[in-house]
DNA sequence: GGAGTTACGGAACGATCATTCCAGAATGAG
DNA sequence: CTCATTCTGGAATGATCGTTCCGTAACTCC
């Protein structure tokens, strides 16, 4: 009935995403924009109506495709408890490969938008609070495995799991030293509520 | 000789510093610059130099005002162990008193221009590696105390406390509901290596 | 094959930005 | 008082920004 759309909106939701991830907010312009979908001006607006509610469809599909993967690969994990360390260490090993520091989309856009952006910070919240979920579900599930020393509380725990990923993907924006990340891995998870010979006694 | 400044750079640079800790670099103008020190543009130009220039110098005196004040705090408790504790108890106190949602400017700037900019990366790199090393200082006069289980490396301590440190701050910026603060609190000062019970078996 | 509809490329607009220029005002030295 | 010097208020500049308009091209349906 009309002209064809000579572009995939799928695909180019992508390539915005990947430069707001780098760029941030206000350091990505339309043009810029233009540049990598390869899009037509207009029809960008067209689509997701304004450069707001675009960076808001990125960050959505970010949640969506980056941010899911991972809480599925936990939830996957036959061993919660190790699933749990894994994520830490592949995370800390993403980093070190990743010289263009690109950090968390999440984070980057509480930290440039979450002050004024009410919106902005509602997707933002959503986003950690699923991780959190996601932690909890597979603490939960160590704990009817038998794995949790009793008393521990999966709620409390957590809520730190959570905050220190998060302090983990801070320091891959901030291009701390690999040594930095891997104590702060460490001692962070030893905090793990596991059964251990401490316990046991 | 001739014509007196009708301003005071130190408070002038003052309110710079607070303008660009709530706002940010972008999104901070020379126009609000102007209004918020109430000098001259020119003059503003005239002392610091360029926007960039003066946002650095504005970083610096965060460093040498609010967050030496913290560190000095820190080395001066007479027990070091209770001292960091007190720091954290404190800080996300005052998280949850700030509706402005400050955040950390060294953070901040971090996320902001850390990924283009290597001078304001040094700069930021520099705060937090003297944060870690006050954490360190205190780690080992606790040792000294005999506070600390035999084995536990103050380095690595120090680097976990200071990446926590940052995680609690990043929460500031986020708005996160208290309870996860405290969870996150809680939990990671629970890794202390701490002379307890359990090592005393 | 013509009509209707949609996408395209690019120019254009108005706003805002960092930065600089300029004319007048205030001071201290001679 | 006069002059050199520095600061002040505000206008001007040039670039970039997000957003919109417009003439043309490509396609489907009748």
């Amino acid at each position: 009935m009309a002209r064809p759309r000579e572009f995939d909106p799928d695909v180019a939701l992508d390539a915005v995403m990947r430069l707001f991830w780098l760029q941030g907010f206000q350091g990505t312009s339309i043009d810029d924009l233009v540049r990598v979908t390869g899009m037509n001006r207009y029809s960008l607006y067209g689509v997701w109506g304004d450069k707001h509610a675009l960076y808001l469809a990125a960050v959505r599909r970010y949640a969506e495709s980056i941010g899911a993967e991972w809480m599925a690969r936990l939830d996957a994990s036959e061993d919660p408890l190790a699933g749990i360390r894994e994520m830490f260490v592949a995370m800390s090993a993403a980093i070190a490969e990743d010289t263009s520091r690109h950090g968390c989309l999440a984070l980057n856009t509480a930290l440039e938008l979450g002050r004024h952006d009410d919106v902005a910070r509602g997707l933002v919240r959503e986003i950690l609070d699923a991780m959190q979920a996601a932690f909890e579900r597979a603490l939960v599930r160590a704990r009817d495995l038998g794995q949790l020393a009793p008393g521990a509380d999966p709620a409390v725990h957590a809520r730190h799991l959570a905050v220190s990923f998060q302090a983990v993907l801070l320091q891959a924006r901030n291009g701390a030293p690999r040594e930095t990340v891997d104590a702060f891995v460490t001692v962070a998870l030893s905090t793990l509520p596991e059964v251990s010979r401490c316990d046991v006694v």
